[in-house]
DNA sequence: CCTTGATCTAAACCTCACTTGAACTTTCAT
DNA sequence: ATGAAAGTTCAAGTGAGGTTTAGATCAAGG
């Protein structure tokens, strides 16, 4: 057993790597839970480290946080969530990622077309005679669209 | 030759399925260049249907409008751009997007591992013990975080 | 000529994902 | 017991990437 089973929101920070203010803010969203002391700090578990690892993984999926939200919605309340409960969330991030993969790999081979005309024009190419434009919905930010967008941090 | 070489800011926007607002916005931001009609309305190159298409595409390889800029830069003012140029910078195109693949395979490939244990935890998946925290530049203004690897714990 | 639809500008507004600042309070090692 | 470091709330600000609105003007068909 740790000496110290909680962790001050400093501390979630410095091992996820995320800013104080984020937690806080990914409190607010619903997305952790606290517990708070005597005077009112938060005090988090330690499996909230994992919670949080899984928040940026997913993110970096294109995954909004209301979407996060959702998934973790579906791990059980009350109870500490375990291996068993873990893996079926991960299982649906891989899901993503197979499908993320696949479809870089179809704009890829289209590309490899037109960089052998050199023409990228949306007919002859059909880069983007393809789902995206339907894809069109109401206002914000493009990265939200679904998961056009693409939060992966880019290798330099 | 067409027998209209210069296109309306409605007929861009219906051909690459972009907002005639972002076009505008994309032009404010210097991604494209529209000449002007007598009474003051844009008239673009069909060449920069082309070139819409290259910020869709570039966008969803996550690159900023900025950084979209940065590449569009590189094509020859003056003179409308040939499809050797298109070549050039398609091709740095193609690069990133392999970039992206392999990156999200060795992400896959961790998480696997984790699938394995549920686990999840930094340490010992190394799923964000990567290059990834120092590379953050997704959405939002996400702060680079120093590298205090050495602090990062085992979790439970 | 006249109408109709497309386009113009400028400024305001929007969402997302956070950060920052002000003004305190709590914790903890000495 | 004390002082620094870390924590608290709430409101407001930021930046990317656009959209919306309003009122005026342009271009083209009849």
């Amino acid at each position: 057993m740790h000496r110290t089973d909680l962790i001050a929101i400093g501390e979630l920070a410095a091992r996820t790597g995320v800013a104080v203010s984020a937690i806080r803010f990914y409190e607010a969203k619903g997305l952790l839970a606290a517990l708070r002391t005597g005077g009112g700090q938060r005090r988090f578990l330690r499996a909230d480290i994992r919670r949080v690892s899984f928040i940026l993984i997913a993110q970096q999926m294109g995954l909004s946080l209301d979407e996060v939200a959702d998934e973790l919605a579906r791990l059980p309340a009350g109870r500490t969530p375990n291996a068993a409960d873990w893996t079926r969330i991960s299982t649906g991030l891989r899901a993503r990622i197979d499908a993320r993969i696949a479809a870089l790999s179809r704009t890829r081979e289209l590309l490899d077309q037109c960089i052998g005309c050199g023409c990228l024009s949306l007919k002859k190419c059909g880069l983007y005679n393809r789902e995206d434009k339907a894809a069109q919905r109401g206002a914000g930010p493009r990265y939200v669209l679904g998961d056009r967008a693409g939060e992966i941090a880019e290798v330099p």
